[in-house]
DNA sequence: TTCAATATTTAGATAAGGCTAAAAATTTAT
DNA sequence: ATAAATTTTTAGCCTTATCTAAATATTGAA
């Protein structure tokens, strides 16, 4: 059973693969868990030890199948976790985070079942993240981001990218939330920026926020 | 703030001082921890330096306030987890005890607050232990053990003292639950068993059981 | 009251997770 | 293709929470 600090770090390398496609650099999990590289180095060795990733010095380091199920299990917890308190709990979108971190580590298959048929079997976190399944699998969404929507089409807005507080304070602030209807009007080539139709007011979205958040052409 | 293992120490003191009155011993603190007296040692002048336990070298050790309201702390949360484990998540009484050690040790003031208002306020966990209040304070409750209450007076099961899974597992089979009345028909000297009439079926109760049942009288 | 039994503390190790500084390997740029 | 820059690993140390073994204090029994 992996540690605490084993799951995090595995939970780092399976977000920074992108899904498990691609090698992880020490240098990136490092940054990743905000340590060093030499601690992160400690922990590589600790997790090729135990079979959870696979790992060659200088040539980074890709997820086992073990190592995969492992991370995305704790992935389960954390979103069912962060339902749970929007949902159940009242808070708001920009405060589970944090308390979430810290839930996904309590080991009880029969907690995690059960919390799951509680809330219904959700599939999606508050985030619009998608809540892997019991067995691993993580549902796929054909999500885009609003900065690759054309002129003049209607999406949806279906999840965020950045899901730190301020990003999510500042959708709060502006009336957007999962949900939203979104028409693009036009874009701005000097800064990126686009021209949108929200709640049938036409407001401007910057560069920042269009690569931030996820849409759904509806 | 408390590391995951000084809380358990903490914890542990407060149970073993009953309630703050006595002091405790190394070697008391040390078996309820299950680890050895040099660790206990170790913890105890952690403790002493973090202002949260009274410690002279071998005369014992006393809760200060802080080390008191710190303990008190953890077991609201303990209690109130095992209320959301029994109450929302389907689990039975003799499983919670596992996961709430878990769940104790979370941190977040806000947390706890949602769970004591998405439960309603609930006084008393699943095996009739009092919950405390956000302030500290712990509900007094006059129980008594089952052993102590006199010939023909009729009781009510409001609380278990062996809280193992064992006892609760005993009590389930023979239908006895917080709440089922229970009439102390005679005792037997020898044996210190009782005769009792639970749900109308007239039974005898051991002194084992006795000792670990707490009744009010009716 | 003194000495044996018991309880407690100290000393020195270990394992997990992290750090800094230095060494080694790899990559990049000329 | 080699030197410089960067990345990664190693070596050695720290902290927390444990342990064993040894030393010291206290308690209790003759």
């Amino acid at each position: 059973m992996a540690t605490h600090s084993e799951e995090n770090y595995l939970k780092a390398i399976f977000h920074l693969s992108k899904y498990d496609k691609t090698a992880v650099s020490t240098n990136s999990i490092a940054q990743k868990m905000e340590t060093k590289a030499s601690s992160a180095t400690d922990m590589i060795k600790k997790l090729f030890e135990k079979g959870l990733i696979d790992y060659q010095k200088y040539k980074g380091v890709k997820l086992t199948e073990n190592g995969r199920l492992a991370a995305v299990s704790v992935i389960r917890k954390h979103r069912l976790w962060e339902v749970f308190l929007v949902d159940k709990l009242r808070f708001s979108w920009d405060e589970v985070h944090e308390v979430a971190e810290q839930l996904e580590h309590i080991k009880s298959k029969k907690l995690t079942r059960e919390l799951d048929a509680f809330l219904e079997f959700p599939t999606e976190d508050p985030h619009g993240d998608p809540i892997p399944d019991a067995n691993g699998n993580m549902p796929s969404s054909q999500k885009l981001l609003l900065a690759k929507v054309k002129q003049l089409q209607r999406c949806i807005c279906v999840g965020v990218k950045d899901s730190t507080p301020k990003f999510l304070q500042y959708l709060d602030k502006h009336k957007i939330a999962l949900g939203t209807e979104i028409t693009v009007l036009s874009r701005e080539s000097y800064d990126e920026s686009m021209a949108v139709k929200i709640n049938n007011i036409q407001r401007s979205i910057s560069k920042e926020v269009a690569h931030n958040l996820f849409v759904k052409i509806s």
